[in-house]
DNA sequence: ACCATTTGACCGGC
DNA sequence: GCCGGTCAAATGGT
C-alpha cells in the first residue's frame, strides 16, 4: 500500500469511524423498525451490511501496524499467529455488535484494571469456510451515565463469503432524492450532531432496490441513540399512484444529548419507505 | 437434537 | 507467577 501521511490517514480513520458509527446506528434502527415489507427491509440490511464491511476493510487498511509487531519476526512464532497479530485494528463505538458480520462468542475474561470483562468472538464461518476473523469487545468506563462505549478490536480480514440477500446488484439512485419537503414536517434545522434522514420517491415500482435514506450529516460524536418505532402506516391516499409507493413508516428517535432528551419529531419526522 | 453462550481450565508470552 | 487469549465441557434456549 502506498504510504499515507499520518495526519491524512488519521483524518480518514476518524471519518470512517464516524461513518461506521452512523451506519451501525442506522442498521439498529432498521432492525427495530416495522416489518411492513420484510423483503425490502432485508435488502436494506444487506446494503447496510455491505457498507459496514467496506468501512471495516478500509479501517483495517488505514490503521498503522502496531510498533510492537516489529519484533515478532525474531520470534519462533507460527505463521498463523504472525498474521493474526499483524492484521489488527480498533474502533470505539456505542454499538459493537452490528458491523455487518456474524460472530460467535467463544470466551469472556475479566481484564486486569478494568471494570468490565472482555468478550471474544470468532466469525461464524470459522468452521465452514475457515474464516480467521476474530474480534474482542470491551466496555470502557462510562463518561456519560447510561451511555456505554465499547472498544472493538478486530483481528484478520474476513475471508468468508458474505451471504447476500440479492443476487443482482442494486443501485442507490441519488437523483431520486427529493428535497425534504415530505408530507410531514420539513427537516431543515438540524444542528451538527444530529443524524438526519429524509425521504425521496422510489424511481420504479419493479426495482425493490431503493431505500429512501439520505444521510445529510453524520454525527461528529458518539451519542446514545435508541431508535424507537412510533407508528407505521400505509399511504394509500389515492392522490399518487399507490402501486408505485411502498408502505411508509414514521419513525422517531429519542436520544439524550448534553442532558437533554431530544425527540426527532420535534425537528421533523423521519420518513422511511419500507 | 442442534446450536450458541457460559465458564473454568489450559497454555504461551512476558 | 501474572495476564490475556483460546479451548472445550457444561448449560440453556429453541
Amino acid at each position: 500500500m502506498e504510504e499515507i501521511p499520518y495526519n491524512h490517514s488519521s483524518t480518514a480513520i476518524d471519518n470512517l469511524s464516524q461513518g461506521f458509527e452512523g451506519l451501525t446506528q442506522l442498521r439498529a434502527l432498521f432492525l427495530a423498525s416495522s416489518p411492513a415489507k420484510p423483503t425490502d427491509k432485508t435488502l436494506a440490511i444487506g446494503l447496510l451490511d455491505k457498507a459496514l464491511r467496506c468501512i471495516t476493510a478500509a479501517l483495517s487498511d488505514l490503521q498503522p501496524i502496531s510498533p510492537t509487531l516489529a519484533v515478532e519476526d525474531r520470534k519462533n512464532d507460527t505463521e498463523h499467529k504472525k498474521r493474526k497479530r499483524m492484521q489488527s485494528w480498533t474502533i470505539m463505538t456505542s454499538v459493537p455488535h452490528f458491523d455487518g458480520h456474524q460472530w460467535r462468542k467463544y470466551g469472556q475474561k475479566r481484564i486486569h484494571n478494568s471494570d468490565f470483562p472482555r468478550s471474544y468472538y470468532k466469525c461464524t464461518h470459522n468452521k465452514d469456510q475457515g474464516c480467521q476473523a476474530t474480534k474482542t469487545i470491551q466496555q470502557k468506563e462510562d463518561k456519560v451515565p447510561n451511555s456505554p462505549i465499547y472498544k472493538v478490536s478486530y483481528c484478520m480480514h474476513h475471508t468468508c463469503k458474505p451471504i447476500e440477500t440479492q443476487e443482482n446488484p442494486f443501485v442507490m439512485d441519488s437523483s431520486a432524492i427529493m428535497n425534504s419537503t415530505s408530507s410531514t414536517t420539513a427537516s431543515s434545522s438540524y444542528s451538527s450532531h444530529e443524524l438526519s434522514i429524509s425521504s425521496f420517491q422510489a424511481p420504479s415500482s419493479d426495482q425493490p432496490t431503493v431505500f429512501p435514506l439520505q444521510l445529510e450529516e453524520i454525527t461528529e460524536q458518539v451519542f446514545p441513540m435508541e431508535a424507537m418505532l412510533l407508528s407505521s402506516e400505509t399511504r394509500g391516499d389515492g392522490v399518487e399512484d399507490s402501486s408505485r409507493r411502498s408502505p411508509m413508516a414514521v419513525l422517531g428517535f429519542d436520544w439524550e444529548w448534553q442532558d437533554e432528551l431530544i425527540t426527532l419529531g420535534e425537528f421533523g419526522d423521519l420518513i422511511v419507505r419500507i
